[in-house]
Order: C-alpha cells, then structure tokens, then sequence
RNA sequence: GUCCCCGUAGCUCAGUAGGAUAGAGCGACCGCCUCCUAAGCGGUAGGCCACAGGUUCGACUCCUGUCGGGGACACCA
C-alpha cells in the first residue's frame, strides 16, 4: 500500500465536505514527506492551494481543516505550520499495521495495479550480433533489466526483449571474417584485412564450422558459402550473448531483423504509412556541420517525421532500392504494436540519442497516436584500474567484455554500481573502490545491514529458545511499543519502499531503488547504534520477550524491504558477512 | 549551423509533476567498541543550486536568454 495515495484520498475525501471548498478540483492536493522530520510523517499544501478558491487565507484555511482531517484514522495530530502546510503525524495503529503488512506479504509489499495489467515491451541490449557483449552493453541491460522488474511490479504485463540486427551489411562482414578463420583452422597462414572483425572470439567459430562442416566450404566460391557461414557465426554469437546474459539473469525474447523482412513486414508498415500521406519522395538538405566527403543529392523516399516533432524528414529507402536501417526499425515497431503493445520502453546507448526523436515520431505516426514509446538513454561507462582509465581498442578487437568484468566484479556489483547513478549521466567505475568492503561498494553496505539483522535473529534464537520467531509470530506483535526517534524513523522508511517502486517504474528511473536502499541501511545502522549508547534500546532484551519480538518485527520487516529492494535490481543477498 | 544531455559542498553525485532551514558518500577535523557484526554510529567545517531576466503567495525545480562542459547530426547499423 502506498501511504501517501492512501492518505491523500481520505483527505479529499474530508476536503468534499468542507463547505467553502465546495465544487472545488483537488488535483494541485498533494501529500508528501516533509523535508524535516521534526514537521511530522505526512505534509499535505491543501490550504495553500486551495486557499484561493476559498476566498481565505491559507493559514487560516489550514486551521479549519484541522479537526476533520485530525479524524482520519491513522492520523493522530495535524497542525498548521509555515505558509500553510498541514504537518500530519501519524500513529494508533498505523505503525503496526503496516508492520504486519510488510510481513505478511514480504517481497510483494509494495505491489500495486496501477497499469492494470496493460502489455508492456521493453526492449533492451540488442547489441549487433558479431562479437561479444561489452562493458557498454552492461548498462543497458541492467537498466532494461531493472525497469521491466519495476514495471512489473506495479502491474504491467511485461514481456523483455532483444531485436537481433541480423539483416544489414555487417552480418556479412561476420561470415567473411569467420570464413577466415575456418580456414586458418585448416592450417591456412590468414591475416584479417582491414574492415573484417579481428577479433579471437571468431578463432573457435572457425574451428566449430570445420569440425560441423568438413572441408566443404573451402573450394565454394563466396555465393556458395556466405549463407552457411553467416547462419552458423550468427548462432554462436548468438549464444555466446545469451550465455553473458544469463550470467546477469537476463533472460529475454529474441526477435531477427532478418525475420521481420523476410516476413515483408516493412512494406507492410511502409504502406501504412503512405496510406496516411506520410511518404513522400524527395531530396534532402545536405547535413550542416561537418559534410561528408560524399555528399550528393539524391531523390529518395522519406517519412515526414518533421510532422511528428522530428527535426527533418528521414530516408526510408537508400538510393539502390534496398530499405534503410530505419525502414526496418519502422517494421520493427509496427509489429510490436501488432503484437499488443502500445507501450513500449527502449533502452539505447548514448551514441543512439540523437535517433530518439525520428523512432518517436513514427510510433506516433504508426499508432495515430495510440502507441506511446518511452526511451532511455544510458550514457558511457568508464572503466578504472588503480585511478588510470583502462583503454579499450576497437582497432584489435580487444575490447573489455563483459564477461571479464562479469568475472572481476560480479553480477551483484556491477547491477548495483550501475544503479547508483541516473542512467542519462556518465559513469565511472573504479576497479579498486567498487570491489572494497566499505562505503565505496554500496551494495556490501546495503547487505551488511542485512547480515546484521540476521545475526540479531541468530542470537534472538538463542536467547528465546522454543519461541516461534517466524513471521506470522512476528506479525502479531506489540510493534505500538517501538518508540524511539530510530525506530520510527525506520519505519516511517519501510512505508515510502511502495511509492518508491511506484516513481522509479513510472518515471523510468530505476537509481531511486538503489538510493532508497541506501537511505534504509543507514537509517537501520542508526538504529543498531542507538544501542551502544543505551542499553535499554538494544533489539534483545532478555526480561522483556514482549519488546524483544516487536523489535524483531521491525528487524524482519526491514530485512524483507531490503530482499524486496535486492530482488528488484536483481543482486542476490548474501545471509552472512 | 541545428538538436539532445549536463552545470548543486574540496571530490563523486542525489534531489526538481513548484513548497518550509538544499542532502548523501568520499576527503578534512572532533568524539564513540568490558556492549546484538566499529565493514558501523554521532558531531563540526564546507553552498549566491553557472549567470541574468520572466511566470507566482512561493523557483535549485517551470519559461526565455547568456556563458561553460559533453554528445549526435545524409543511403552505416
């Protein structure tokens, strides 16, 4: 349950019978956390907006609002406070409740249905099909990865997703480099021109390819081979990337380019589109900035984008006939709009932000506006290794993989250190630092809390031998007799974990799970230190059993939050530390 | 030349569907282990939220402009 939906509604509710307010629209309402604790749980700025319309000054609005927003039940005092906020605060048996909810519904706390179960794509990765993942490739699916979580737990139907490119040119550039390599496996002396994938990855393809196929390919003329040799190199790159992914966890739908042509789908989604007056033929502006050499006019088809919020009309087909990269991505998401999906989510890399307006624009266009296409961006990572930037060249085909990074750090790190920064920001990831057992490495500080609280329940079991410290004990607990500024302070937290899913998910912005975690193991280790200092707040209490267990649900609904928190960004917990 | 992103503490970054005294970590300084994990906690210092206008009860947040940093700008994918 979201508190602050619950409470924004019963206030409305309240603010309906309010005479002066008659007839009034409540959509400026808002109920949020005040930035100081000490101003309460809850803030609602009704007075301040609707003052106004009520023909009354907003403090003196507040103060006719006390009483009935002071009947609402959870909400135990209200008062005016600055311009006009009403600070709430929240208690009787709110606290408990919630604490019991969270036990009781453990990793589903915080689940809502707010999509109602509408179809979402998200679609991630898709990384060309010619050589292994790199570090790159490692943001965009944690982010995909983490976003299709998010959607799914405020009620989207989501359905993950890879588009293979496997139909332009450098598929081919694919073959003829593993040729190669076939024939080096043949003992041939090969070196690879300019322009071919240098990579060692192909070495094995080329083995692979003569232990599959024999000697045949090697008399073949080019026409005679490339097909086999691509379908073959595209199938072990294939799975090479869907090994690295599943070392993350990944697991996605795969979709070919190839397929979707093959299937005529382009003039299928051309002729839509020319069907609305949307193609038309034409000669395009030479780009500003820097010309390329060979620019030369050149009558094509093109797509007003420009209509759609595109800066120009783009290319559809290229001057020999043959469909552009965008005609195919056209394709592409009419038949994800075909398949059920007006909404869909696209993670790119930086280098494709400048395609975001002209792929928009022609959902838009698609869809008559039905379909919505959100895309986010991830921006460059950069590696470090001792303060020094480790180098990556592209000219060797030595780039950093993911799978050694995999290797270095984890899947846990690197998922969590990639959700520690907005994913549109450059990120820098230090080799050293991210591997360290302190702050520096956030997801050890998040588990730590974790590990500690399962080291209080250790000792708990002890202490309490023979009592029932499950869950369903704990949700019956005294949890009204948890008191201090700390403990309330965590549980104030706990209560923000459903809004904090709701905002990441809606506003696409899955680094707030990554804060918010941070925020709760601080407020956590706050609470266990607490106890350093006075005896009488520490979890145990050996002559009190009944305090001892409310604090042990405050301990296990905190520990839930965390796994909850965890499972989102998919890093698997570690129990003890 | 056009478009996109960014400019917040010494450093790395959160925060902005407008809200009260702008936050965290690191670094610096001062404290806290006979005590459930000190891999931790508390405190101090450190800010004209790039700048200038505008919108309004109220702007770090929205709008316009300026300056500064990064990126993208025909048929490639």
């Amino acid at each position: 349950m979201n508190h602050f939906r619950h409470f924004r509604e019963q206030i409305l509710q309240q603010l309906d019978q309010v005479e002066a307010l008659k007839g009034q629209t409540f959509d400026r309402v808002v109920v949020e956390l005040p930035r100081d604790p000490k101003h309460g749980d809850l803030a609602c700025n009704a007075a301040m907006v609707l003052a106004k319309a009520a023909g009354m000054k907003p403090r003196d609005l507040a103060e006719a609002l006390v009483a009935p927003i002071q009947s609402i039940e959870g909400i135990t005092s209200a008062e005016v406070a600055g311009p006009g906020f009403l600070n709430l605060r929240l208690g009787g048996d709110f606290w408990a409740q919630q604490i019991q909810r969270i036990l009781e519904q453990a990793k589903d706390f915080g689940d809502s249905q707010i999509a109602g179960g509408e179809k979402l794509n998200v679609e991630y990765v898709s990384a060309n099909p010619t050589g292994p993942l790199h570090l790159a490739h490692a943001r965009g699916a944690v982010i995909g990865d983490v976003m299709a979580r998010l959607c799914e737990k405020v009620g989207y139907d989501v359905t993950r997703e890879y588009y293979i490119n496997d139909a332009g040119g450098q598929v081919d550039t694919l073959a003829r480099s593993a040729y190669l390599r076939y024939r080096e496996a043949f003992g041939e002396a090969v070196t690879i021109p300019e322009g071919l994938y240098p990579g060692d990855y192909l070495v094995a393809v080329g083995q692979g390819l003569k232990a599959r196929d024999g000697a045949k390919w090697l008399t073949a003329d080019e026409a005679g081979w490339l097909p086999a040799v691509r379908d073959y190199a595209l199938g072990e790159m294939l799975a090479m990337i869907k090994e690295t992914l599943g070392q993350m966890g990944i697991k996605q739908h795969f979709t070919s380019e190839a397929a979707l042509v093959a299937a005529d789908k382009v003039s299928e989604a051309v002729a839509a589109l020319s069907d609305m007056g949307l193609m038309y033929r034409g000669v395009l502006e030479p780009p500003k900035g820097q010309k390329p050499e060979d620019w030369e006019a050149r009558e094509q088809l093109l797509f007003k984008s420009s209509d759609f919020g595109d800066d120009v009309d783009r290319p559809i087909q290229k001057s020999d006939g043959s469909w552009t990269y965008f005609a195919n991505d056209i394709a592409y998401h009419y038949d994800k709009y075909q398949r059920g999906f007006a909404k869909m989510i696209n993670v790119f890399g930086v280098d494709h932000a400048g395609y975001v307006k002209r792929l928009r624009a022609s959902v838009k266009a698609m869809t008559q506006g039905a379909g919505d296409l959100t895309v986010l961006t991830c921006n460059l990572v950069k590696l470090y290794r001792d303060g020094e930037l480790v180098k990556m060249s592209k000219r060797s085909g030595n780039f950093i993989t993911l799978r050694d990074v995999l290797d270095e750090i984890g899947s846990n790190v690197l998922r969590f250190v990639i959700l520690t920064r907005r994913s549109d920001m450059p990120l820098d990831i230090d080799y050293a630092k991210v591997l360290e057992a302190s702050k520096d490495n956030p997801v050890w500080a998040i588990n730590y809390a974790y590990a500690r609280i399962n080291s209080v329940f250790r000792k708990a079991e002890e202490m309490f031998e023979g009592r029932d410290l499950g869950a369903s004990a704990l949700a019956s607990a005294a949890v009204q007799r948890l008191s201090s500024a700390e403990e309330l302070a965590v549980m104030n937290l706990l209560s923000q974990w459903p809004q904090t899913v709701e905002t990441a998910a809606l506003n696409a912005e899955p680094h707030r799970v990554a804060f918010y975690l941070q925020e709760l193991a601080a407020a956590f280790n706050a609470l266990w230190s607490a106890g350093h200092g006075d005896v009488t707040l520490r979890f145990l209490q050996e002559d009190d059993a009944e305090l001892s267990v409310a604090r042990l649900a405050l301990l296990r609904a905190t520990s839930n939050i965390i796994l909850s928190g965890f499972d989102v960004m998919g890093v698997v917990p570690q129990e003890v530390m």
